[in-house]
DNA sequence: GACCCGTGGAC
DNA sequence: TGTCCAAGGGT
């Protein structure tokens, strides 16, 4: 039996309800859970994700708010570029779109915040489209599965799509359906940390293994690091500036952490991404936080 | 391709 | 406790 029935088989029995993927969802409730999904786990995602849409049931919703209001809303979900790049999203939607997520793959990638993945992803899931739609989860899986090695390669090559091509099935919808199904055994069942192998429908197959079960033959990735790094700056500035519905002092920020080169170098960035913005002399706030945010976001947009 | 970008939970 | 990891994207 090929490997998408019996994935699909799986799924349809055991799959985890996950509100984004109850049928009749919109393609934009389904493009922001697929945003907030990027490397962040689904319990987080979930009751942010519900907020969210209920919120800004559409585009034309987000946008006519500030990106202020949606990096806030976006709370500790991390990475809060993507809560920018969600309302700069929102917003292309509306002028290029006329409010309607856009269904063809190269018109989704030319959105802001929306990657290679993301745009299969939507495709797929929102529209019935056939792409192969290849996370980590599916990476790791095919790896396993179909070539043996216990861990995929550091990043997704056009043959990993070539690949999860030929693992697809003719039918388009089907074959999306297929997708969400090698998503869900490389995220439930066959993880980085383990191989519940016992409670996987594909062994009979599977090329790791009937290898035995080799172990890892590439190098080992460098660890992320945190503690310390300019992320972690950033991140105690974004979350005292959430917290505050006024612009805030300098010396409120300052006292967040004990280098004052390292806290500058935190605040340059986060003005240059755009996610703060100088109100006054030394006074800082979300963007898009001001009235002259909004009149420079506005301006910006109709130019 | 290398590097940067948050946050919290599991082990 | 520290390490690893989580539906990537942008530069």
């Amino acid at each position: 039996m090929p490997i998408a029935e019996v994935a699909l088989d799986w799924f349809e029995r055991n799959a985890r309800d996950l509100p984004w993927r109850v049928p009749g969802v919109g393609a934009w409730p389904i493009l922001v859970s697929e945003v907030m999904l990027q490397q962040t786990p689904v319990s987080r995602v979930l009751p942010v994700w519900t907020d969210w849409v209920r919120r800004w049931p559409t585009p034309a919703h987000l946008a006519a708010d500030t990106a202020a209001d949606a990096i806030r809303a976006w709370g500790r979900l991390g990475y809060p570029r993507r809560a920018m790049r969600l309302h700069a999203c929102a917003a292309a939607i509306v002028e290029r779109h006329d409010g309607e997520v856009p269904s063809r793959l190269e018109q989704l990638l030319a959105l802001p915040g929306i990657g290679d993945y993301t745009a299969r992803a939507v495709a797929a899931f929102a529209y019935g489209q056939r792409h192969p739609v290849v996370d980590v989860n599916v990476r790791r899986l095919a790896a396993r599965a179909v070539s043996g090695a216990a861990e995929p390669g550091p990043a997704t090559t056009p043959a990993d799509l070539a690949l999860v091509e030929g693992l697809l099935p003719a039918e388009p919808a089907v074959a999306a359906r297929v997708s969400a199904a090698y998503m869900e055994l490389g995220a439930v069942i066959c993880t980085a940390r383990n191989q519940n192998c016992a409670d996987c429908p594909l062994t009979s197959s599977c090329a790791w293994l009937a290898a035995g079960r080799p172990a890892s033959t590439g190098p080992s990735r460098r660890p992320q690091g945190y503690a310390g790094t300019d992320r972690q700056v950033r991140g105690l500035i974004m979350a005292e500036l959430r917290g505050s519905s006024e612009p805030v002092p300098g010396d409120r920020i300052a006292v967040l952490w004990h280098l004052p080169e390292q806290r500058d170098r935190a605040l340059a960035s986060l003005l240059a991404d755009g996610l703060v913005t100088r109100s006054g002399r030394d006074r800082f706030a979300l963007a898009g936080e001001t009235r002259q945010d909004s009149v420079m976001n506005t301006a910006r947009l109709g130019d």
